[in-house]
DNA sequence: GGATAATTGAGACTGAGTTGCAACTAGGAA
DNA sequence: TTCCTAGTTGCAACTCAGTCTCAATTATCC
């Protein structure tokens, strides 16, 4: 089933509408490999002529979870990011402390002994995160690349210039 | 050697200074067992008559956490805990997304094909992350504890009284 | 007993994400 | 097609964990 007709589906069988902004969202969702946080996803959507509000965006994103067409990565350092999950399935992710580069791996095997453990402390999982912290290739042979991790996290995206300036809500401060 | 002389030992290494706060926060840490956060940490330390600012607790834990005393448990719900590591190896968690207890595990095979995968990349891995999300014993049978994983778990933490009232900092609105 | 570099507390600030509310709109009923 | 209404939107204020600045304080070296 195509994506939209798989999300109209999901909206009307929970009562919700199929908005412009749903639409340009998915559509934008759509055209992208990889994974992509809110702030990519805004300024995205803002490029092609759609104006949709940050609000509007984070009130989406869990529907497109829940309707099976993306998956949340809940980030170690705070920072959520999504990928498509149209025909993919389970994997989980490396992640590069440098240039935050985001590498995938699937392993059965992982899978299974979660199981096993889950069955003797009689623990019901819906789900896991496991995400591997380290540095990538063309990382991995800098020398400020030492020491970096669990004394907090660099990873890019913190650093994304302009990502401030499209936001929404205004701050309080004088 | 004792965990206060260790820490000392960091310290001087690091041409950093023994102080009656770090001390506190040591000593209050060495008491507890099982996982703790910013703010059982805070409550406790005021409760015993020190003053410790959440600043200071900031900024002393993640000297902790190299000193290598403590580890740092990055929740996937965005809130960090800490678990003391003396006399402990590596292990990872079980978290129930209604009561929030906390589970650990074990597994070398894991670690193992964690590895296996690294090597197989060019990936230099630094550290993990691995969590598995869903309901406890006690509160797997409750019919209320469906559906909430992957849209915003409310894991416990978040309802703890008096956590707001403890706040240091000050807030800017009316 | 200084000198001085590290440390502290208070509170402003940050940044991701959430929420309340009035205006708007999709889509089923008439 | 028009009407009705529950769901949706944008905005701005808010939340919450964590960070930062700065003046005052203090542990440690000499």
């Amino acid at each position: 089933m195509p994506a939209i007709e798989r999300f109209a589906k999901y909206l009307s069988e929970n009562r919700l509408k199929m908005t412009r902004e749903r639409r340009a969202i998915l559509a934008d969702v759509l055209s992208v490999r990889g994974h992509f946080d809110v702030d990519d996803l805004l300024a995205r959507l803002r490029r092609s002529g759609h104006h949709v509000s940050r609000a509007t965006l984070y009130r989406t994103l869990p529907r497109l979870v829940e309707s099976g067409l993306i998956h949340k990565v809940e980030m170690v350092d705070g920072q959520a990011r999504y990928e498509l999950m149209i025909g993919r399935h389970h994997h989980d992710h490396m992640v590069c402390l440098r240039c935050g580069t985001i590498l995938e791996f699937e392993s059965p095997e992982v899978e299974r002994i979660q199981e096993d453990v889950c069955r003797r402390k009689k623990f019901v999982m819906t789900g896991h995160t496991h995400q591997i912290r380290g540095y990538c290739v063309s990382c991995a042979g800098d020398d400020r690349a030492r020491a970096l991790d669990s004394r907090g996290s660099n990873v890019a995206g913190r650093s994304r210039a302009g990502a401030g300036g499209a936001r929404a809500g205004g701050r309080t401060g004088p």
